[in-house]
DNA sequence: ATATCTGCAAAAGTTTTGCTAAAGT
DNA sequence: ACTTTAGCAAAACTTTTGCAGATAT
């Protein structure tokens, strides 16, 4: 490792020290592994590609711990899952244009008429080679059931933005 | 079952009796009644939610058949999964504002970067209650990689839309 | 000293697969 | 008659959970 690089990781164990201290985490060496895994993983990584990544640096680790940090992770606000629904398959009848409303905590979906939201403008090329098929937008939030729940029991709120 | 409904249901058998025809789909009495449930049920529903639906008319069914139907309705262009990515959770450590390109095909993601894309504008009021969190876009289509291939080995082509 | 975390193994949940009998064409 | 499908059970895969020993604060 160059000098620069050294200077670079200390920079983010520094950083990730901080942010453990923050939240009141512990800082072991399998947590500061994952996470540096995490940032170093450009895409969008599955636990199963991170637990393979992070077994060159400490082979005896456990998947087990790579998913408890992972969660941890979520809820500290240090990584967010990509695809709210997951756990299971949610399937869609209407082949129609639209977009949908999507409740962050009970992970409900309701469409939305395409023709509420502006046509979806690009302002930079996509990729070359690219084939486009369809863009959709969507809008996530609280729903009215959860937010009144989310008002009565308040928790940390996230960035609201894009 | 009032008369209307009685006609509506005839008229949705006859059109499904039609795709099953124009895709070479044998038309059984468990895949009616599957494709009618979905139809019935607003939102989203999993295949379990499914299952336990379609268990009310046909007690009998299995979870397997239910399964395969759903993937054979899939492939059939019938309905469409609306999380491309519910296999397995995929991380973000990218907690800054972006969009993400997705490959309907081997499911990569990209960052899109914020400002490539116009600021989202509603049309419409949100539903009374939602809390807005964030919007973000999902740009669908074949990665340069996968448009290649599937050049070479063309498939029917969904909608190209929203 | 105390609280938190790891590794392990078992369990729970989701989806796929192989096979035979049954149903559709 | 021939092809496709349903039901069943086993297996594969993803994720969660409980607990004892190890590690961090």
């Amino acid at each position: 490792m160059d000098f620069e690089s050294q200077a670079a990781a200390s920079d983010t164990l520094q950083q990730f020290w901080t942010l453990c201290r923050e939240r009141g985490l512990a800082m072991t060496h399998q947590r500061q592994v994952i996470y540096q895994a995490l940032r170093d993983m450009h895409g969008h990584p599955s636990p199963e590609e991170v637990y393979q990544r992070v077994r060159r640096q400490i082979p005896s680790i456990s998947l087990g711990t790579v998913y408890k940090n992972i969660k941890t992770f979520e809820e500290a606000g240090f990584v967010r899952e990509v695809s709210l629904h997951h756990g299971s398959s949610r399937l869609d009848v209407n082949m129609t244009p639209h977009h949908h409303l999507v409740c962050s905590r009970c992970k409900a979906m309701i469409d939305l008429p395409h023709q509420h939201i502006e046509p979806v403008r690009l302002t930079a090329p996509l990729p070359q080679g690219f084939r486009l098929e369809r863009v959709f937008v969507e809008v996530i939030g609280l729903c009215p059931g959860c937010a009144v729940q989310t008002f009565l029991y308040p928790t940390p709120k996230g960035d609201i933005s894009c």
